[in-house]
DNA sequence: CGGGATCCAATGAGATACTG
DNA sequence: CAGTATCTCATTGGATCCCG
């Protein structure tokens, strides 16, 4: 992902400064289950083992390495009761949650224009039959 | 992506429902060029040509399936002037161009705290040396 | 110019088994 | 309970060549 400054005239929306910019977040919100993740840490803190009933369908290892992810970001954090059996619950930071906020405002979007894309969907397919 | 009844007594966030109306939305949000195809449209029509030059590093192939797959979507459209050489002008649906203020939403959110998450990277990764 | 078709490498992600 | 490790397969995506 090497990146030269723009000599383009008409400047291209600024492609090369936005793109970085917007990767690391694109990349969080594009993962599959980090916003799954985030959506259900949003009503409050979840254990490890409640995360993965409920996410329903996400492997160990996916849980393990989102959940690892979003806490490097610093999104979440990580608490373990050092009890037995050990206890470790999840809850986003302050941060985490402005950014619960957005993906919320996309999940409202996806409900109202659900239909739309469906039906352009079968438009589309049916045009190119 | 089989869905079953939630039979959990403490429903957890209908991940059942939510899932499955978010999931078309992420899968758009979360492609890597779609989000910046489309940020390059809110500002206007844009030639096939004029997009590839403008997103930088993105391939042929990856253009064409994105415009592809937005067009489907019903996010944007095709149109054909056919002189010679052929143009291809893409621009955003009006539904598009709402989704592109979401996106434009989250790319607020990702100037805000970028640098946060990548304090937080370094911090976790020097955490875990 | 605006693609389509094909091949191939990198990554993503599930299943399974094992551990403190 | 809350992971880690490995193996494996499916998908993504770049490179290349070709066409109307």
């Amino acid at each position: 992902m090497t990146r030269v400054p723009n000599t383009d005239v008409r400047e291209p929306v600024n492609a090369a400064t936005d793109t970085c910019q917007l990767r690391d977040v694109l990349d969080r919100v594009g993962d599959k289950w980090s916003v799954l993740v985030m959506a259900l840490l949003a009503d409050g803190p979840r254990r490890y083992s409640e995360l993965q009933r409920a996410v329903d369908g996400i492997s160990q290892r996916m849980l393990t390495l989102t959940l690892r992810s979003l806490e490097r970001d610093g999104l979440i954090t990580r608490s373990v009761t050092p009890t037995s059996p050990p206890r470790v619950d999840y809850a986003l930071t302050p941060v985490g949650e402005t950014l619960a906020v957005e993906v919320s405002s996309l999940m409202r979007w996806a409900e109202q224009h659900r239909a739309y894309v469906a039906n352009a969907r079968l438009w589309y397919d049916a045009s190119n039959s």
